[in-house]
DNA sequence: CCAGACGTTGTT
DNA sequence: GTCTGG
DNA sequence: CCAGACGTTGTT
DNA sequence: GTCTGG
């Protein structure tokens, strides 16, 4: 699955010219570390020709819901029931997005002693998560944007840790992922699958990641591996 | 029909 | 809002 | 995802 | 054990 992630780009200009947004939509952008589900993060769509990129919260609440409290378990939403589950199906004709990262967290080892492994492209590469947004209404004149994360099958690679990796798209994949006006549910069904093996490698991550107060550098030291 | 949910993940 | 369960 | 709380009442 | 918060 995907359940904490990063985004360590330092510069706003640098993520700017990679997402091919302006710098000036990325306001207040900060390298991150662990992102946490319900932290504001960035999705990106696309508006006619161009991109945009808008903030977001991590969890998906759907614009019925009375509450907040089911965000967290909307962090990600399973391919196979995106156009089944009522929280999703919608989202899924309408509001497609890419979450820019660079890497996200997956855990191995007993409940009582978690370790983090940090999968990444080897080149360090930009990954753009398939996501789906919602608007929500907290209260009267107020709108959160909330985004949720695509999973499918783990590829090769993050399958000795688990079993669920998040949709990574690259290039014409991503386009066609948010390409507004797509009804073809299949077509789009078919972009939805686990990335190449070679896509990432996974690296053994100081256990500072475990607590979502952590969020800089230090969290990404690699450790030997403890088998 | 109305009431109530609406979601994903995984360890000992 | 829309689907599922009773 | 993991960590941490898990409760009620009412006074400054 | 299970829910909430981040």
């Amino acid at each position: 699955m995907c359940g904490r992630f990063t985004l360590t780009r330092q510069e706003a200009i640098e993520l700017a010219d990679e997402l091919g947004v302006p710098v000036e939509s990325l306001a207040d952008y900060r390298p991150r570390y662990n992102i946490a589900p319900t932290d504001q993060h960035w999705v990106v769509r696309k508006k006619y020709e161009d991109r945009e990129v808008l903030p977001a919260l991590w969890g998906l609440i759907n614009s019925w819901a009375k509450d907040r409290k089911r965000a967290a378990a909307q962090i990600n939403a399973r391919v196979e029931t995106l156009d089944t589950r009522s929280a999703f199906k919608e989202a899924f004709r309408k509001r497609r997005c890419l979450v820019p990262a660079d890497g996200f967290f997956e855990w191995i080892g007993p409940k009582s002693a978690r370790r983090p492994i940090w999968f990444h492209n080897p080149d360090g590469r930009l990954l753009m998560f398939a996501g789906l947004y919602e608007y929500w209404q907290p209260e009267p004149d107020i709108w959160e944007r909330t985004f949720t994360i695509v999973t499918t099958d783990a590829n090769k690679t993050v399958a000795e840790v688990h079993d669920r990796m998040p949709v990574i798209l690259t290039g014409e994949q991503a386009e066609a992922w948010m390409y507004q006006d797509e009804t073809d549910l299949e077509k789009l069904r078919k972009l939805l699958v686990p990335s190449a093996e070679d896509d990432l490698v996974g690296t053994p991550v100081s256990d500072r990641a475990n607590s979502v107060k952590n969020d800089d550098p230090s969290v990404l030291v690699e450790v030997p591996t403890l088998l």
